[in-house]
DNA sequence: CTCATTCTGGACCAATCGGTCTAGTCCTGT
DNA sequence: ACAGGACTAGACCGATTGGTCCAGAATGAG
């Protein structure tokens, strides 16, 4: 086993990640958090001076970090688009299966609620549009002809498919994707 | 104008799911949804003896009826089930604007947090459900041959688009689904 | 070894949380 | 007129919230 201790700060940011994931953002306690990161209160407001918010921004950009590595991870050793959009698909059914069927898109969970602060919309919009560039990018790659139409589509697939699936406790809405995803627009 | 008193108990459950929408169950306090209802606390448990969860199980079906008869009245009169998608998008689309463009699902904002409690997700899958089978009773009766299915896809695209509307703060997204869900099985 | 900096540990705080309880008001049927 | 249930009003409660603060441990550079 790998034992490695992981600093107190990135320890921090996995576990406010996956809390907020399940609970949502005014869902967790600081002292939930705290006890499950195994950190003192002093640490996170040395690590994130403005506290819980600060820690949410970093836990959401490290969620969508992930998700990127996923997309890459789908796109590149593809064969056609159609083919990433299935791998991706794929892999999004097995993270929700490994999720328990019940947690939330990361970063809707975690900054689309709590303060109304524009700051926390803007860094969403922010990420999901890194999302969406990263899965046009593959498309523009492959020759779609509208890639950034069709990234979108894609991301509205997942982000729906995702809910729906989160209702059923199945994944199997988001293996069932790709097949609407066919139809739509790969000509 | 029609300066209807409204008893308190509906008034409850109104503010309850708009205040719900915005911040989520755990995003709002007692304190403040009773100020906003206009009503003390005595009346809260005196017509939800369960308090908060009672009445955000209220608040969902509420606002769940809402967009039952939001299916209705947009495939009801309709030349044909692509004419109802696009009528109900379109009104979707202007729910979106009145709500500010932040506001989340409703079912999803309210019954998704909180307690992780089975009650709220059975509740909320029982609700999704009757969505999709509302739209898949009127594809039947458009003649649409995989009705269900059919009912799922727009379901998808909905939510998945409603998401990105909030990232975006625009109701574009929405006003596009129709073409998208043209292209994906409407023979 | 020494000193400065980084980081940890946790006591402490005011504010707010959801919830209980009871005294009182209002409304309705008789 | 009066009885009795439906409803309101809000004081009050213990628990928990996010946040502050500082003493001290650990660390790295000279």
């Amino acid at each position: 086993m790998t034992e490695r201790p992981l600093p107190t700060k990135d320890r921090l940011i996995r576990t406010a990640a996956e809390l907020f994931r399940r609970s949502g953002y005014n869902g967790v306690g600081l002292s939930e958090l705290l006890s499950a990161a195994d950190a003192p209160k002093g640490s996170l407001y040395h690590h994130f001076p403005n506290g819980k918010s600060d820690l949410a921004v970093a836990a959401a950009t490290w969620a969508s970090d992930g998700m990127l590595r996923l997309i890459a991870a789908s796109f590149e050793p593809a064969d056609s688009f159609q083919d990433g959009v299935e791998t991706l698909c794929h892999k999004v059914a097995k993270l929700f299966d490994k999720s328990g069927q019940w947690d939330g898109c990361p970063i809707s969970s975690t900054l689309f609620e709590g303060p109304d602060n524009a700051t926390f919309r803007d860094h969403a919009h922010h990420l999901y549009e890194g999302w969406i560039t990263e899965v046009a990018h593959h498309a523009g790659r492959f020759g779609i002809s509208n890639p950034q139409e069709t990234a979108d589509t894609l991301f509205i697939l997942l982000q729906g498919g995702w809910q729906l699936a989160r209702a059923r406790q199945s994944s199997d809405v988001l293996r069932a994707l790709p097949q609407k995803m066919r139809l739509t627009k790969i000509h």
